[in-house]
DNA sequence: TTGTATGCGTTATCAG
DNA sequence: CTGATAACGCATACAA
């Protein structure tokens, strides 16, 4: 029933112009005269081949227009060196951690299959789709999954999980060292001469409950431990400003640290308009170094997750252990960077 | 012959709890106890299967843990059924407009395989990626390349334009009216009752041109030829504030109508520190409609694209063309909508 | 250095 | 509904 024979040329004419077939391997022997085993040979790059043949054969290849066709090598050679790589599209902080997948994958001879989470797409839609292609190892960024999905996932394929571990099976984990990051927030402040820090909570937002610890233990540490106060909040602008709005209740601190920028520029933007000079009267913080941090006009000092050593170990974890099937998986935290801007400064009494 | 001899538990010793080879149909075929071909069939949701077979079949291929091969249904049947998509990972816009992708392929029954540009791999280097993975048609978000490189992929495949058009060929093109969104804010403004609007011009960068035109017809068209003043400046931060600063050597205009808002943003830092109040002494438009304009403490009036909207027609552009070969391309521009917040309001003498 | 034969997992067609 | 058979484009041992 397929009555549309499109007859392109079909009889004895001339059709040399436009192939109206995509050129295949056989074509390309056959225009070169050689077999197609040595056409596969040449483009694999190994040895076998002449080098007279080999450029004769490119040659032929760029001239017909062929492309290697990746399913059918990657069915063939059951060897597709894909990595499949899982995040959410609406997190910045995800996508630029993608961004600097890239070229280690590619040094490593590898590509990436991007699997992007969005509102119509969950992480178990994405996963599945993703293995349909065979990729052979899989990088989950911020997974939700729960961990009984995520081992029966790491048992097909080899599997990393960044920004935090909901496993136990075997798989590698890289994150961010969150409480290090408040820990060099608090030192900062500290060094400039604050004591009254106050900390603008997280939730239940992954690395919250790690950035509250850090806080609280380099509070401690630097005998601050009765000044400790926690504000629960969020990750959101408008968690940031209904923190600030408690915190004008009361007899202000000298300083905040937020669980992330956001919440920062929440709480920035209340302050702003109830009077209090930042940095004068009240130091900010933030979390994320994100670009909204870096805007003229909201300057914020924040704490930078090191997104390309995270990127890195990822891609070198999974290919690792593509390589070497019984190295053991690895789990480590990357130590973050505080970023100093306009937000921070010596307290009043100073 | 090749029919059965594939024994799964060919030595005497039971091998069932964890398969070691991935399962394919004949294994779920013979789990069953029906033919290979009847599997295909019920996977592909053709009829031809009894409605109990299908329940059988899927109960043990969610047993088995079986998924079917892209790269072999691909292979086989010729029909990926996938779009490529090219779009830069560090522009926001692009991400989001391919977020909204995702919904209007999956309902016309496609996928998309995401092509993302980094510094590192360039638009040519995507495109051959993602041709290899041999996706039936290409969108590609704001084409860098030149016209005859693309026009020798709409060869090759079907192909849309988001952003600008840059080829001659069979191409569909899904635009944003640029003129009519800076008309849009010149009418916004023009009712408020300013008649002294300056553009902060784009320079060189994609649709920057369009929004030049758009503020001088529309201004034109009020009777405001006279009041005219565009200062050439640009996309980022940076631009927006040196043309804020050359604002401020001479008599202030009552309203700007900035390119895209990082320039918006770059200006009213500017105007603020210069004691410039926002809105009272100056309204300010920006363009996009980015996080940024929604920040509070920015609280930007910003020119939105409609981004959903390009997203659908882009994906049914490209399935339509598909589907029936010989539609002709079309080219459209989707209007913007202003979205009025806090930088703008009426001029003082008003 | 080059050619031959076989199969990867699937779709697709055909006659039973 | 079954079972056989032929591709799809390529990789890869093995023969020449």
């Amino acid at each position: 029933m397929v009555e549309q024979d499109r007859a392109r040329g079909t009889g004895p004419g001339a059709r040399e112009r436009r192939p109206d077939r995509k050129p295949t391997m056989a074509d390309i022997a056959q225009h070169v005269g050689v077999s197609r085993a040595l056409v596969s040979i040449v483009f694999r790059g190994k040895e076998g081949a002449s080098e007279e043949t080999r450029r004769r054969i490119f040659e032929a290849a760029a001239e017909l227009g062929y492309r290697p066709d990746s399913l059918a090598r990657g069915l063939r050679s059951n060897r597709t060196r894909t990595l499949g790589v899982l995040f959410d599209l609406r997190r910045p902080f995800e996508v630029e951690l993608v961004e600097h997948m890239y070229p280690a994958a590619e040094q490593l001879g590898y590509h990436l299959l991007l699997g992007a989470v969005t509102p119509t797409r969950g992480q178990e839609h994405v996963v599945d789709e993703l293995l349909r292609y065979r990729c052979e190892g899989l990088i989950v960024v911020g997974p939700d999954l729960d961990g009984h999905r995520l081992d029966a996932i790491a048992d097909e394929v080899r599997l990393v999980e960044v920004g935090r571990a909901v496993t136990r099976g075997p798989v590698d984990v890289v994150r961010n060292d969150d409480a290090l990051g408040t820990r060099q927030a608090v030192e900062h402040l500290v060094a400039l001469g604050h004591r009254r820090i106050t900390h603008i909570d997280g939730g239940p937002n992954p690395g919250a409950s790690d950035r509250r610890a850090g806080y609280q233990r380099a509070m401690t540490d630097h005998g601050l431990a009765g000044e400790i106060r926690v504000v629960p909040a969020g990750y959101t602008d408008e968690d940031g400003a209904a923190a600030g709005r408690r915190l004008l209740d009361g007899p202000l601190p000298t300083a905040v640290i937020a669980a992330n920028d956001q919440a920062a520029i929440g709480l920035l933007d209340v302050m702003l308009r109830a009077g209090v000079r930042v940095p004068q009267d009240l130091s900010v913080v933030g979390y994320d170094d994100s670009r909204f941090a870096k805007l003229p006009g909201i300057d914020l000092t924040s704490v930078r997750q090191d997104i390309p050593g995270m990127a890195d170990f990822a891609i070198k974890a999974v290919v690792e252990r593509l390589d070497l099937p019984e190295r053991e998986p690895k789990q480590i935290a990357l130590p973050p960077q505080l970023v100093v801007r306009g937000t921070t400064a010596a307290p009043h009494g100073a």
